[in-house]
DNA sequence: GCTTGACCTTACCACGATGGGAAGCTGCAT
DNA sequence: ATGCAGCTTCCCATCGTGGTAAGGTCAAGC
C-alpha cells in the first residue's frame, strides 16, 4: 500500500501521515527501492486509531500516550480510564468556558433593541467594562424589567477567559 | 504613556500591543524622538475593548469588525446584534461538539472496569471502530463540518468531530 | 521505445495568537 | 558615569493542517 491508499483507507491525509512519522507518532514506514513509503494493514489500524483519538479531542501527545497504552498489553484498565476521565474533565472545563462566553453575549444581546438605531448595549459593554455606567440601555422597549445583573461586565472574574495554548 | 504602562493599564501585553499594531488592528502609535511608542487613554480604551472581545471568544478578525462597528457612530444596533448572535451560534456549535466528545468518552469509561486488568473497552473502541465505511470519504476537500464522527460502538454514539486547530 | 498523467518524494511557507529570547538603544536614579 | 529597567526590532517556537514548488517514479497508451 502506498501512502495515498493508506490515506484513503485510514481517513488521514498523506500529508498528515508523513507528519505523524516526522514527529515520531508512528514508526518510519518501510520504503520501496524508489523511496515510496509502504504501509501494512497494521499501520492503517494505527492510523485509524490516531484519527479516532483526535476525533475525541485528544491532542497529538495524548494520542501518543493512548497508542502506547494500546500497545502495552499489560496496562491496567484503570490507567486508561483515568487518562480518559482526565480528558473529559478538560473538555468540560472548556465547555464551561465557552458557555460563559455565550451566556455573556446572549445577555447583552437580549438588551439590544436590534433595530436601526445606533444605540447598542453590546458595544457599550465591551467598550466600557467598568461597572457603573451602562445605564444607557434603559430607555423604552423595556423588555428588561429585571435588574441588568450589573456584572455581566465581569470580565476577569468570569470564567470567560480565552485559552492559551 | 509608554507601552509597558499601556500594557498594565489595558491588560494586553506589550508584545501583543505591538502585534496588534503590526496587523493593523490598532493604528500605529505615536513615537517619541527616541522611537518609543506613546499611548493616550483613548488607545488604552481601544485595547481594553479588544481584550474584552477576545475574552468573549471573538477572533482577532471579529474583534476588528467589532471595533469598526464601535467607531461607526451610525451603525444600526441590529447589525451589532446579529453579529453577536452569529458568534453565539458558533460558540454553541463548538460546545455541542465538545459535549459530544465528552459524552463518547464518558460512555466508554463507564464500561471500563478501571481495575488492574488490562482489558479495556475504551482502547478497544478507539482501535476498533467497527470496520466498514469511513474509508472512502471521497475526494479531499471534506470540509470540517462533515460527519465522520467518533462513532462509539455502542448505539448512543454521538457526533464528535474534531476542532480545526 | 516515448509521452503523459497520476502519484510519490522532500522542503518550505502559511495560518492564529502568543510567548521567548537576543542584541542593541534610551531614560532615569544613584 | 554607571547600572538597570524598559524600550526597540527581529527571529524562533508553538499546534495541526493545508498549500505549493521542484523533482523522481510508475503504469498505461501511442
Amino acid at each position: 500500500m502506498n501512502i495515498g491508499q493508506a490515506a484513503s483507507a485510514s481517513g488521514v491525509t498523506a500529508k498528515m501521515i508523513r507528519y505523524y512519522e516526522s514527529i515520531g507518532l508512528i514508526a518510519a514506514a518501510v520504503r520501496t527501492q524508489a523511496g515510496y513509503r509502504v504501509y501494512s494493514s497494521e499501520d492503517i489500524h494505527a492510523l485509524r486509531f490516531i484519527k479516532r483519538a483526535r476525533n475525541m479531542g485528544f491532542s497529538m501527545d495524548e494520542a501518543r500516550e493512548l497508542l502506547a497504552l494500546w500497545r502495552d498489553k499489560t496496562r491496567a484498565s484503570a490507567d486508561v480510564k483515568s487518562f480518559a476521565l482526565k480528558h473529559v474533565r478538560e473538555l468540560e472545563a472548556k465547555i464551561a468556558e465557552l458557555q460563559a462566553m455565550a451566556q455573556t453575549i446572549k445577555h447583552l444581546a437580549n438588551n439590544c433593541h436590534g433595530d436601526d438605531r445606533p444605540d447598542c448595549p453590546i458595544l457599550a459593554d465591551i467598550a466600557d467594562v467598568t461597572p457603573q455606567r451602562k445605564a444607557a440601555n434603559g430607555n423604552g422597549k423595556s423588555k428588561r424589567g429585571t435588574q441588568d445583573h450589573a456584572d455581566c461586565s465581569c470580565d476577569d472574574a468570569a470564567p470567560a477567559a480565552p485559552q492559551k495554548h
